[in-house]
DNA sequence: CGACCGGTTGACTGACCAGTCAATCTGTCG
DNA sequence: CGACAGATTGACTGGTCAGTCAACCGGTCG
């Protein structure tokens, strides 16, 4: 077998593992030993890199969330519109979720939708996303692309909330999946949070796919 | 003591101990000893109404969920709007936050939100909000108020999401609470998905408080 | 009074599982 | 080679609770 001086990465083969089964079992119904197992691994030798069970989601999530918040970032440093700004997020979240659904599938139904349990200690981190959001949104506000009268913390929470339920659809099915829909998505996301459903005369409606 | 001949009833008594204690400590970390002293009743009692500790939570989703879902159906049998509808349907939501906190945490928090734990038990129950709410936008989109290019489906998941993404707000104290706050969020909730971020010229800011 | 019954009590059990630890392995370096 | 260090193993322990159950209580009825 071929491998190199430090052997398999083990500590990354307990990551990649833990993310399938949190994702196939729920977080909290997965035994420690079911990760060693589905990493091929001894028990013990979880608790050589992890202190705790727990530590092992908080470094999923703060590992993923941490590219996320800088992503934000360097959308929010282009020169481009606020509505391709916003569509560039939903992007990335859009495009991660098709990239490693299990993963994104762990971080908002077991640490991002939970609020009360992992969310709880994360909810600083979680709240960073919605801040820069608002910034973003605010900036439009001054600069006359967005209209005055909608704060912008609302508007960062409507949006963020918009493609958080997208996702959760996708994960529980309540939704179809597939690129043409991925892509559906963030047109949609978009054109409702921006657009806003109201028929307004002299305003087209959006193209379809 | 003055008590009637049926006795207090214990039922309802721990039913509203178990809203106390899972707002308190979060569903999976209470335990059943909780709720049976919270509700100054004998742990055994707990179990000679409910099969499991599991159904009393489904207890309390089940009965307020359906008191939802009928509000939902009452407003849109009403000869309104589709904008005022979906402005009854916020208020509901939110007037049920002010006048029980605890429990709409709980149903938030512990049912709505952890789809992979309790939502899943009760994701058809979800569903039929989503549901509901699509078929509104849909007769709307029908007669003009509403443009067409948003899918009903999707307008439903945005206004569902701008909603618990308040109330989720509230619950972790991310945002500001109070008579004033609630109904601002009424209004700006209907504005943001109604109306849009963006500016359209001729249209008017909304007004404040 | 005495039998009966639903409501009520709380000690107890059985299962489960996170986390520990002593032993073993593997590779490196003098 | 021999000794040391870090990686790896998996049996075991300690604590935690959900759920059970046998006993008890207080009212009702014949």
């Amino acid at each position: 077998m071929a491998r190199s001086q430090p052997a398999v990465d083990k500590r990354r083969m307990i990551l990649d593992a833990a993310v399938r089964v949190f994702a196939r079992q729920g977080f909290h119904t997965s035994r420690v030993s079911d990760v060693a197992d589905e990493a091929g691994v001894a028990y013990g030798l979880v608790y050589h890199y992890f202190d705790s069970k727990d530590q092992i989601l908080d470094t999923l999530f703060l590992e993923r969330w941490d590219i996320l918040l800088q992503a934000i970032g360097e959308v929010d440093a282009q020169a481009i519109p606020a509505r391709e700004k916003l569509y560039a997020i939903a992007s990335f979240i859009v495009d991660s979720y098709r990239h490693d659904p299990d993963l994104m599938k762990v971080i908002i139904v077991e640490v991002t939708r939970a609020a009360n349990t992992f969310g709880r200690t994360h909810l600083q981190q979680i709240q960073n996303a919605y801040v820069q959001i608002a910034a973003i949104v605010e900036r439009a506000q001054r600069e006359g692309e967005f209209r005055a009268g909608i704060t912008p913390d609302f508007a960062a929470l409507a949006f963020y909330g918009a493609v958080e339920q997208v996702l959760t659809g996708w994960i529980f099915s309540l939704l179809p999946t597939g690129d043409r829909e991925y892509e559906q998505a963030k047109a949609l996301i978009v054109e409702t949070i921006c657009g806003g459903l109201d028929r307004v005369d002299g305003r087209p409606a959006v193209a379809g796919s």
